[in-house]
DNA sequence: ATCCCGCTTCGAGCGCGCTCCAGGTCAAGG
DNA sequence: CCTTGACCTGGAGCGCGCTCGAAGCGGGAT
């Protein structure tokens, strides 16, 4: 069972046109091909996806989620570093997290400012 | 008490490119000039500087900074507007931190595959 | 007097991450 | 046979947020 790239955008959010930029630009795993040339993903693609998907959208850059890809293509022997490459962004997104909320409270405070101002004579 | 450009930077973690721009994209309130035409920051204008950047830092894109900073400029009358421009970002900014939340979780899962693996025999 | 330094403005350039277009192939349906 | 439509490739374009370079000015130190 595979799917097409139209398909594979429906189900993973992305666009065709970014499924194909990010083969194109190394972050995918081998992609099959149908005998027309026509791409056809797998669950396992499917899965992949939703991996650097998550890389991205915790602020992953695209060059960092190539270098992860290159070693789970190099397979076995280099889980090590993948796993240092993981440990290393997740660090990042902890402080990330910790800062955004450090701001996100004093938006707070701002936006209670506000409220308390709304309710004065003036 | 007025601070320079790069007394600014210093303080505020900005470039001094970075602060002239904001000022010429509007994101800024009135900054004081010297006889000579250079930049006098004073306390005010510091406060105003992390406050845009607490939003900058958040995820607020640079247009909606400005508008905020046009209301604020516009002064009285503006505060429910104003107040409104916070309370939608504090809405995106806490959607933002859940969805990270949750894509740190999965990643977090795949280290301990990888720690797991690590102990194989293989 | 001359040098340097930090500031000024204007406008161009850049890195990132897509996003889209042109031109072509192939398969199915009328 | 001809059209339609989904796909292909290569390469250009774009929006964002800076970032930098060029050219010039004014003030303090040597």
């Amino acid at each position: 069972m595979s799917l097409t790239i139209a398909e594979t955008a429906v189900r993973t959010g992305l666009t065709a046109h970014t499924l194909r930029y990010y083969e194109r630009d190394g972050l995918m795993l081998t992609v099959d091909r149908s005998t027309t040339g026509h791409r056809r993903y797998t669950e396992g693609d499917l899965e992949w996806i939703a991996m650097i998907t998550r890389l991205r959208r915790t602020g992953m850059p695209i060059r960092d989620v190539r270098r992860y890809a290159e070693l789970v293509r190099s397979g076995d022997g280099t889980e090590a570093e993948r796993m240092r490459i993981l440990q290393r962004h997740r660090e990042i997104v902890r402080a990330e997290l910790d800062e955004t909320r450090q701001h996100l409270d004093l938006i707070e405070r701002k936006i209670e400012w506000y409220a308390g101002r709304a309710g004065d004579c003036g």
